[in-house]
DNA sequence: AAATAAATGAGAATTATTTGCATTTACCTA
DNA sequence: TAGGTAAATGCAAATAATTCTCATTTATTT
């Protein structure tokens, strides 16, 4: 069956493909995801379709974690944890973001805040595991 | 006069002008700080030591800001504002780092945390001014 | 259907960071 | 103090994630 509208079809597929997923997916990762479906998506498409998201507001950014810039499809505040060992970025949905604070900082700083992150480093529960076995 | 220890001079030059700088630098700006009283540091010298430093813990990485990588010489957890704009790093020493959600996300995650982030992004005072007069 | 504008693929270019290797420097011991 | 060993460094080449160029395709508008 063909699809209706044929409009950023690639386009959709990428953004669709990020908000799908809970694993905070580099922009390779992505491009591997979509393989299946969208095997003519090419690398740079993917890169260059993140860097619109990303300035339209619709994703964020996580930064970079072992060299890699990940992606959140999620733009809700939330808080993360990150294994230093595997990189893998769980949501930690349980725990609020002190977006309060916000007005502090821009009292601090004389700024603008835009955004609150807050996020924990360490080892995952199956990154423990394999040390120990290790 | 002549220095007594002559043992690692230029890594205790590279981790000094890391601690006593405020800008949260990379490896290059640190690299360009040292330039007056040691032109003789090479860049990989700054790279090699910074990663060590990271690893012994006696220093952290901020993650990077405008695709480069910076670097804090406090190791104490501290909140930081990062400027969008002009890539400044700002600490917020009037705000605490939630440091005792650790146990919390240690149960939900069932891993164990190391270090905790708390930033915020935005637009810095003097940024703030420069897009009104432009 | 033609014209215009936007999106994409492929690969080259860019650039921060890392690495290999020869050299220098510091330390230790006889 | 000299010689041997290990660590640290400079330089330049290598690496790799991301961006960019440009020709081509795809969609939209008239």
């Amino acid at each position: 069956m063909e699809q209706k509208c044929k409009q950023f079809r690639k386009r959709n597929a990428i953004l669709s493909c990020l908000r799908s997923s809970h694993a905070h997916p580099s922009a390779e990762a992505l491009h591997e995801m979509l393989q299946p479906e969208h095997p003519d998506i090419s690398l740079a498409t993917v890169y260059r379709n993140l860097s619109l998201f990303k300035q339209q507001g619709i994703i964020q950014s996580l930064g970079t974690v072992g060299g890699i810039e990940r992606f959140d499809g999620n733009v809700e505040p939330h808080v993360h944890f990150i294994c230093t060992s595997c990189h893998a970025i769980i949501d930690l949905p349980q725990i609020a973001v002190p977006e309060q604070l916000r007005s502090t900082v821009e009292n601090a700083t004389g700024g603008i805040v835009g955004e609150c992150q807050l996020s924990f480093t360490g080892t995952c529960q199956s990154c423990c595991k394999n040390e120990k076995t290790a």
